[in-house]
DNA sequence: GAATAATCTTAACATTGCCTTAACAAATCA
DNA sequence: TGATTTGTTAAGGCAATGTTAAGATTATTC
């Protein structure tokens, strides 16, 4: 269970605290650094999955910060939000060449930020394929990355426990008996003993709760519709 | 509910003595045979499930029974698994071609063996599948889903009443007698008393209500038309 | 490539709730 | 009315599932 993070890079510390402030509140965990060396750093540490850049800072600015992070195989596919001065339309322009998801003027409406952090971090979830990514009741459930979002929250699944929570939620509503999950989820040629899926299961239930995956005495394992 | 029938013909009656008793403790119901043409009379007289043929027999081999049993109207879906001697390409290709379902090499892993028997069956199944919801009255009786719908109220039933009442509203109109229901539901190997019905009955009457069964003394019980 | 960590599987024990039975009440038939 | 069949209820046994932990396996890191 981890809550989605997001790294601010600003020298501006007002500026910080109320960004964190409105981040927290709705949900996800604030990174702050005050200077680009540090912000790197930090995304080095945590691997936010979003990064909010100011692009006036002395010693670095946004835009070289984000030139090192797009070098960086690790980081160079986590979004990137610029904080551009009101009206300064060659640096809008000059951010979004250089790989910025969204740009942001200057003084700061929290629920334009906010609003503008969610649409970014759900384009980047619900990239390419549809049909690997599952929505159901308030989950998402992200193939591609084997990542389930909840709300605001991050689960990284194991594969068995990934792959089976896909397969039922694939096929929400329906009874599926332990024979047909484990040909489906492990493979016909695979042969391990049905109760190893009872395992999972408790292990999905204890990350996610109950409110899923429900049990059918005798039968099998349903998603709940 | 009735077994299902898996026929074996190979002429080796150790491997008959193994895959008849893997194949019995799954719950099937086996057949044997150790020649090609005493295999085609079983068939024709017990309309198995699945079919699991060797290839290498004396007099006629595997292929050329698997082609009389495709050319017989009332036989030809029966799915097909053949057995063939290990890392023989040209044979496993040649079964593929004939209508085979799936080949097993030599020798059999018996957890394997039921692993491909289950899948084999579970895909003819499920390719075919409409009669798992029966619509009678005002109910909705889902076997996928294991539950009734009555309006929007959802019935999750326990297995036995569930399976008891799909069965009386699959033969609706008709009058079952216990020893039916008994044979039927519970299978033909199961003892229980056969007041143990009356129970069942109702409890599917204490939850759905009484307009659905109806007793006819003396002799059973009858889905109301 | 060894060491480390993470995941998967199994086994053992705990718990739940379904199934069956038995016993009695009510209904039906002779 | 007595005999037989079915309705109803409750309790105990038991099979299915929940839960935990430890060993086996696989991935990851240095």
């Amino acid at each position: 269970m981890e809550k989605q993070k997001i790294l601010i890079v600003d020298d501006e510390h007002d500026l910080l605290d109320l960004i964190e402030y409105n981040i927290e509140q709705h949900g996800f965990e604030a990174l702050r650094a005050d200077n680009g060396k540090e912000g790197i750093a930090l995304a080095r540490n945590h691997y936010p999955d979003l990064i909010i850049l100011d692009i006036m800072m002395p010693e670095m600015d946004g835009h070289e910060v984000c030139a090192i992070l797009k070098e960086d195989k690790k980081l160079h596919s986590i979004p990137i939000i610029f904080l551009t001065a009101r009206g300064d339309e060659k640096t809008e322009i000059k951010s979004l060449e250089k790989g910025a998801d969204d740009y942001l003027t200057k003084p700061i409406s929290p629920a334009k930020l906010m609003s503008r952090i969610k649409t970014v971090l759900r384009r980047v979830n619900e990239s390419s394929d549809p049909g690997s990514v599952i929505h159901v009741k308030d989950l998402e459930i992200n193939k591609e990355r084997y990542l389930v979002l909840k709300g605001s929250k991050k689960y990284q699944l194991p594969r068995k426990e990934f792959d089976l929570l896909f397969f039922l939620a694939s096929r929400k509503g329906k009874v599926l008996s332990r024979d047909t999950l484990l040909n489906e989820v492990w493979g016909s040629g695979v042969y391990v003993i049905d109760r190893t899926i009872d395992v999972h299961i408790r292990k999905i239930r204890e990350k996610l709760g109950s409110d899923y995956i429900e049990t059918v005495k005798g039968v099998g394992y349903r998603f709940k519709e």
